[in-house]
DNA sequence: ATAAAGTATCTCAGTGCTAAGTAACTTTCA
DNA sequence: TGAAAGTTACTTAGCACTGAGATACTTTAT
């Protein structure tokens, strides 16, 4: 069996030979599920007339705690996206009645972004077609697969400083 | 141990039990990998006055054949982006030297994408500093681990409709 | 008390992508 | 042969992001 990626390293084997492609073999494949999972999930998104920016921020929001509620700096960290990215972001979420922004009460820089009803029906409504979605594409993995490749990935994330923070 | 997805994934279980979050654990953690994996590529493209999108168009070309050629359509199925975004990557490089645009001699609707000597020149110098940075992100795995995860990516790809053409 | 350093958010110019549409050419098939 | 369908590459408007910088406020250190 053989991806498109096997085709591209044995390319890389041939013309490079003096070279050792394989570690294109993890970072090349990853860059692909990734595309590949970004248009299977805009699919979605876009039946609901949202986008994946949209949906980062509100499923934040809806996890994060009862209130719904977080700074834009932890959305940013959450999101890893820049400050400037997320100001965007609540702009529109904001201009669409999805969110609030309020002056925090213990900060006079910061800022509160909280769900509106509206918000919150929006993110319950998508969210379990979201969870389809994504089951569906990993629906060619065993369980024991799934187990496998959700720990290699931790352990990778781990390796790159990744925290629970 | 434990990184953000499992924080991410925790508070998903307290906020809807009735919902099961685990195909995050993977595709969330494929989308945060691709975003450290990106950023640090980038860093490393920058040194030499290259982008992704042009890195990949180089790379592409110098391992397609012993001509370095291609046309825009093979290119774009390669890179996993849209027809426009081919012909302004194109654009940047051939303004830039590093690639010529010739019509094709068998179709008069194609072109022939060819590395100049400068390109090749400029692709076969960071190619090696490419393959070193991603070898630094994985380093964090053993070699049976990144064997492990190499197959379990495939076999997803696979499973999703990914081809060798 | 005050200066310096740090933090939180926002603004904006520049960049590169998508989606939709166009034009030119090739293939299919009645 | 000729019309319809398909392919190839390009153009353009609109969008979302980054990176740099600005502003306002808070914390730290003297």
């Amino acid at each position: 069996m053989a991806d498109h990626v096997d085709l591209v390293l044995e390319q890389w084997r041939a013309r490079r030979p003096d070279l050792d492609p394989s570690p294109m073999g993890i970072i090349g494949r990853m860059s692909r599920l990734s595309a590949l999972f970004d248009a299977e999930l805009r699919r979605n998104f876009a039946k609901h007339d949202l986008d994946r920016a949209s949906f980062d921020v509100l499923a934040t929001l809806r996890r994060s705690n009862a209130e719904h509620s977080l700074t834009p700096a932890g959305l940013m960290h959450s999101s890893m996206v820049t400050s400037g990215a997320i100001s965007q972001r609540l702009d529109r979420l904001e201009s669409r009645g999805l969110v609030t922004r309020a002056p925090s009460e213990t900060d006079r820089r910061g800022v509160l972004v909280t769900l509106t009803p509206e918000g919150l029906e929006l993110i319950d409504k998508v969210l379990p077609t979201h969870i389809d979605t994504e089951s569906q594409l990993l629906a060619g993995l065993s369980q024991t697969e799934r187990d496998q490749l959700a720990d290699l990935l931790r352990a990778l994330l781990e390796s790159l400083g990744d925290r629970r923070d």
